[in-house]
DNA sequence: CTGTTAGCGCGTTCAA
DNA sequence: TTGAACGCGCTAACAG
């Protein structure tokens, strides 16, 4: 039909004719069907996919903010799925979305088990690993400086003079838990502290659970002077815990968050831009599928972009 | 060809056969486009669309997780766009997700200019709409007990003898910010007390400029001796403004927050569960694709629901 | 049980 | 400038 060229405003057609077309149309409220012409264009479906934790942090809403502003930017929208940490959930997802033909997906991995995602890669979908880096197959990613931020943080500590420091982390499975662990660590050693295992406590997801730990380490002999929470889950638990403790204990943390200046202790924090880490993951998918437009030649080397902390603090740290 | 009957489990294929392709099939990473599908099968595109004003607000993110488990229960996938409390993005973003053929629609509209969500309605897509109610056309809608949550805090100001209370609240233009100025003043009324305009500040949205507008409140003359936020943001933005005034001004708002019980001032909340919002919405949508799917006679009146709110009391309401 | 025909809504190509 | 034919990947209906 001529309407196919009047709402692809090809010109070669009469003013007067795509005139009438559009009226046509207003009138029938006819849109053309994007999916169709996709597919008889063979190029992509213009939706990028992105697969997330848990949007209800609002971690991951801002991450996928930053993801929409860039790659919408670019023409595309972008389809979210949540898999509440569960790993079948998150390969159906995948799947899903591959079979949905997106041109793309950024995800952020619920465990070490990506096989599902080096899948989709292999099968020539762009995947953009964001907060983890890729494991057992080769893909673009975008990483905080989570080794940095918290080697910072804690030499902050050390300088305030706290020597008894208790660790609060995600578990050792979780590759931002294990990396901020091992800035904590490094801090450490340089300054020939060592690290008391019994003031380490992993795992603790909920802001509940980290009360509970925080409490465990206030309550030891010796009780560590200052806790380090190495998410922003476990500097809320702790908060209370030294809250109901009563207690003068020093702390520091990985992530901002809302009030913290208000609590009304010396509190330390390596904060980080997840806006910038979704945008910075869009880009890079961006530029991955512009070079697939292109040329089609061998893909080229995988890019790892790094978000960078910053060191945000929020009354004093109280020497210890 | 023959993989079609296997990949839909189609019985009337030799074992012998299916193994063969399904062998093959993953061999090549060989996926069936669901999108080609769906446009032979004329069945919808099993995506559902969700426009939200800002995800980043924990509140909008809640409600698209509530969403999304609804209807992904009955196997369709929930396709997110952010408006930026901006119109013409909401149009756009309507238009668009109406030309990919979703199944049905869910918005929480950014203003009164509907007219977009009319033509979808009108056009024969499932509408949606969460948080306000339609204006200028029908369709199923799922609303906060904004009247009632603001009259019962507001009631609860009154009983503990607070007689100036202050209100800071959203836009006039905006329906939830109206709704519970209405709830507001009709509790004064009950109680025989004259709201005085003066005490009444509308139009804040961040947090900042909340505390300006409280800061204002607490330097007249003869201050307030309480104040009704009817969102979070200006909750917020009060206490900041009450706390560096350190003055004893009893808060009351509408919203739950993190962190709401441990800043140390008398606080009363009406909550509510914006999770039970979206999975409202989702239900209302998924009931109308059913009712599409089974008879095609005129459309069932308009639904609607009501989420209702829950009385929070953080410390306790000091009297006034 | 398997292959063939036709067509979902669109855009490209080639004639008229 | 416009229309006819063909095919994108898939499947319902009918052969074989």
């Amino acid at each position: 039909m001529t309407v196919s060229r009047v709402l692809r405003d090809d010109p070669k057609v009469l003013p007067t004719t795509a005139e009438r077309v559009r009226a046509a149309a207003a009138e029938l409220g006819y849109r053309r069907n994007e999916m169709a012409r996709s597919l008889r264009l063979g190029s992509g479906t213009g939706l990028v996919g992105l697969v997330v934790t848990n949007l209800a942090n609002p971690f991951y809403s801002r991450l996928a903010l930053g993801v929409d502003a860039v790659v919408g930017g670019h023409g595309l929208k972008t389809v979210i799925g949540n898999t509440g940490h569960d790993v079948a959930a998150e390969r159906d997802l995948v799947e899903d979305l591959v079979a949905r033909r997106v041109d793309g997906i950024i995800v952020v991995p619920a465990a070490d088990d990506q096989s599902h995602l080096a899948a989709a890669a292999a099968g020539g979908v762009p995947v953009v690993v964001a907060s983890r880096p890729p494991n057992g197959f080769d893909a673009d990613c975008v990483l905080v400086d989570d080794h940095g931020g918290a080697h910072t943080v804690t030499r902050e500590l050390l300088a305030a003079g706290h020597r008894r420091i208790g660790f609060l982390g995600s578990p050792a499975t979780v590759y931002t838990g294990a990396e901020r662990l091992r800035g904590f660590t490094d801090a450490l050693a340089e300054a020939g502290v060592e690290r008391a295992p019994q003031y380490v406590r992993l795992g603790q997801q909920q802001t509940a659970e980290a009360t509970g730990a925080a409490a465990d380490l206030l309550a030891l002999p010796e009780p560590p002077t200052a806790l380090f929470c190495a998410n922003n889950r476990n500097t809320v638990g702790a908060f209370r815990a030294i809250r109901a403790a009563g207690s003068g204990t020093a702390l520091a943390g990985f992530d901002d968050f809302e009030l913290a200046d208000v609590l009304g202790l010396p509190l330390t924090i390596a904060a980080y831009d997840s806006d910038e880490l979704g945008k910075e993951a869009g880009r890079l998918l961006v530029s991955r599928l512009g070079e697939r437009a292109t040329s089609a030649d061998r893909r080229a080397a995988p890019r790892r972009a790094l978000v960078p902390t910053t060191l945000v603090r929020y009354g004093q740290v109280s020497s210890g």
